[in-house]
RNA sequence: GGGCGGUUAGCUCAGCGGUAGAGCGCUGCAUUCACAUUGCAGAAGUCAGAGGUUCGAAUCCUCUACCGCCCACCA
């Protein structure tokens, strides 16, 4: 053996052994089998990496704790299933591919639809193998032979499947309703892929005749349908029904009480424009005023008289306040400090814009989430996250599934060019129309929401695997992604779950913690603060980097990752690899069994006690989801209990303590082995074992 | 404005009702006998503050002060 443990050398070859004698692949019980007495299934679906992105250290954490709830599970004897798989990020994989191309001096429309889509995907096909090479290179012992990516034609048309039937039984509507929508990506957005900033804006008090109105967007006046006061506010009460004056075009309006009006606002009376305001939007509706666009899908004035015509809102705006002061009808102006929205990708403000677009209804799906949650379906590891999730339920609003992007799964809908109706099909070219038999049908351009496939993972990967396999592992056992995406991603798997299935998608939620740098701070390109696992990987190996990530503090919170922890990390490595060496040192006898433990020195008594309270403790800790804890108890034990105190008082009596040193580094390499799995696999090699560890039973205490 | 957290040794964090813990860092000593990617010894904290519950509180409750994170259609 080396002197020095060297994972560079191994990691490698000891990730191919594993892969090639199957040890990732499940051992699915017959059913007679299962009838008997065979465990249950452990299964996690991995929450599958962008496929056009390089992992980042925080997919180290994440598979650091989940390769380490497989192997430990896999040990014990339950069939194991990890899942991987491979996102195709809609939006983010087609901005990254459209900054590539304006950097060759092109955009997006210099290309038909399915041109652009054929590229994104060889480029998508050119870097998804970095991920998947980066994941074994972490130890990542998943099954392979599953692997899906989210635009496998199989899963794509689960996806058509769920859509078609969403609108079958009405859950899904088409509608057309104020839209986030960014005038630089083209876009529509949901809820979720705004940001708001804050901002100081001027608000105008304008002259309507009767009433004075304020306003932080005067240019929007040309889309103004009345003036709505507070029903319960008495300056305006003999106003109500009778008709204000829209300077500059000299509209007359109807002025209209509605209780969504905050009478302490401004003057307490708000200019109603459906078309350019979600709240607004809703009070037309209510009294039945139809929306005005003034302004268009490229962020340029419509509608509008002539002076305006074609100015982006800004300038219109400038334009408008000057007019404004000119007929007098400018009141006065103060400032306002509110938030706007912006795009996640650009910080561009967002314009509410009409849009027709598709949208889930959410209520009845939130309603079977949380009823699946207060029965404890489905569990969360930490209280926190599951009001954090029973919080989003009940504030979620519909959800627009389309976006107007090529780079996704194509809306599985036709419209009927004749008559307008809606055909909504699994995938396949209706061939007329249900209503009219009109033939002429064109499919919506749009692609869905990246979030409305993935949130349908968990069934569409195992109902697509291997036959049997959703019958099997499914629900599955621990959903662990980053708590950052319980919102998009968590609660959406567990209504469509929950829909499409029936059951619950996981019985138990792990959201784990942010890796950060070791001052806190959050990691970003930005701050110049990035660490590349895989630069980490070759330098201390990749057993001490994912137990730094591990190290420390609970699953669930932040965790600061410094190089000197890894450092410290690969030093256990090499201590664990140094405590072998020291054994094979003394010959050996290799038929020694437990049995043979039977030892009246003190110091051995003591060591297999020790060794008995860490294998329980690990073994609860690993159980209650306490990496953290069952990582720094076998450090404890292995450096400080074995390697300091027991082994160098057996230097007095070496032969004799032999059999009991093997028989406490055999187990000790089985306990660390989920969290440090080659520098375990590549010493229990060096012990000349058969079998290999990946496959050995779990230790059990005495 | 709403929600969720945090405040424990120089730093990063565990502990969550019974005499303050870890890693890193720091200070001394040891010097090659498994490992210097080492060993031994050590310094270091009124557990944010104030009240309360309890035989007993870092741990439970209330309030206060800071610090984070997430959400939000007062135009």
């Amino acid at each position: 053996m080396e002197k020095v443990f060297n994972p560079a050398e191994v990691e490698k070859r000891i990730y191919e052994k594993w892969e090639r004698s199957s040890a990732f692949i499940p051992k699915v019980p017959t059913k007679k089998q299962n009838h008997q007495t065979t465990k249950q299934p452990f299964t996690i679906i991995m929450p599958p990496p962008n496929a056009n992105d390089p992992l980042h250290i925080g997919h180290t954490r994440e598979v650091a704790t989940q390769d380490a709830l497989i192997r430990y599970h896999r040990m014990k004897g339950e069939p194991t299933l990890w899942l991987p798989g491979a996102d195709h990020a809609g939006i983010e994989t087609q901005f990254v591919f459209e900054k590539k191309l304006s950097k060759e001096g092109k955009s997006r429309s210099d290309f038909d639809r399915n041109t652009l889509y054929q590229m994104i995907w060889d480029y998508v096909q050119q870097n998804m193998h970095v991920m998947e090479g980066q994941l074994r290179a972490l130890g990542a012992s998943c099954d392979w032979t599953r692997f899906k990516f989210t635009l496998d034609p199989e899963i794509v048309k689960i996806v058509y499947r769920t859509f078609q039937k969403l609108h079958e039984d009405g859950l899904v509507y088409r509608g057309e309703r104020i839209v986030n929508y960014c005038p630089r990506c083209e876009t529509a957005y949901s809820q979720l892929e705004v940001d708001s900033v804050e901002r100081d804006d001027q608000l105008y008090y304008l002259d309507y005749g009767p009433v004075t109105i304020a306003t932080t967007r005067p240019e929007t006046i040309f889309a103004d349908v009345a003036v709505a006061v507070n029903p319960k506010d008495k300056k305006y009460k003999d106003l109500i029904g009778k008709t204000a004056i829209v300077p500059i075009v000299n509209r007359e309006v109807p002025i209209i009480a509605d209780e969504l009006v905050d009478p302490d606002f401004g003057t307490g009376a708000l200019k109603i424009t459906p078309g350019h305001d979600p709240t607004d939007f809703e009070i037309g509706r209510k009294h039945d005023l139809p929306p005005i666009s003034v302004i268009d899908k490229k962020g340029r004035m419509i509608n509008v008289p002539e002076a305006y015509l074609g100015l982006k809102p800004e300038a219109a705006r400038d334009q408008v306040v000057a007019d404004l002061e000119n007929k007098g009808k400018t009141k006065k102006t103060e400032k306002l400090h509110h938030v706007v929205g912006v795009c996640y990708k650009h910080k561009t403000p967002l314009e509410p814009l009409l849009h027709e677009q598709w949208f889930l209804k959410v209520e009845p799906l939130v309603k079977k989430s949380l009823a699946a949650m207060d029965k404890g379906e489905v569990k969360f590891t930490a209280p926190r996250f599951e009001k954090t999730a029973r919080h989003w339920y009940e504030n979620l609003r519909d959800w627009n599934i389309s976006r107007q992007i090529v780079w996704g799964i194509r809306i599985p809908a036709w419209r009927c060019e004749k008559c307008g109706e809606w055909a909504v099909t699994e995938g396949e070219t209706p061939e007329r129309c249900n209503k009219c038999q009109g033939k002429n049908l064109v499919q919506d351009p749009d692609t869905f929401d990246t979030w409305f496939s993935s949130g349908q993972w968990p069934f569409a990967t195992l109902q697509t695997a291997q036959k049997g396999d959703f019958e099997y592992f499914y629900p599955t056992s621990v959903m662990d992604p980053a708590y950052d995406i319980l919102p998009f991603w968590v609660i959406r798997m567990l209504m469509l779950g929950l829909y499409a299935t029936g059951e619950v998608p996981f019985r138990t939620v792990l959201l784990h913690g942010l890796v950060r740098d070791k001052e806190g701070q959050k990691i970003s390109k930005s701050k110049g603060n990035v660490i590349d696992p895989i630069e980490m990987v070759q330098k201390y190996g990749a057993d001490a980097l994912r137990v730094a990530t591990i190290w420390g503090a609970l699953v669930e919170n932040d965790n600061s990752l410094s190089e000197d922890n890894v450092r410290g990390q690969r030093n256990f490595a090499n201590k664990i690899w140094n405590i072998a060496r020291f054994v094979l040192m003394e010959k050996r006898d290799l038929k020694s069994k437990i049995s043979d433990l039977k030892s009246s020195n003190e110091d051995d008594r003591q060591i297999l006690r020790e060794l008995d309270s860490t294998i329980q403790i690990v073994t609860k800790a690993l159980d209650a989801y306490r990496l953290n804890e069952a990582v720094e108890e076998l450090y404890e034990f292995v450096w400080h209990k074995l390697a300091d105190v027991y082994l160098e008082k057996t230097k007095s009596r070496r032969a004799e303590a032999q059999p009991i040193l093997e028989f406490v580094l055999k187990d000790s390499l089985k306990l660390l082995h989920p969290f440090m799995p080659f520098v375990t696999e590549a010493t229990w090699e060096e012990l000349g074992e058969k079998e290999m560890l990946i496959s050995s039973p779990w230790p059990a205490a005495k």
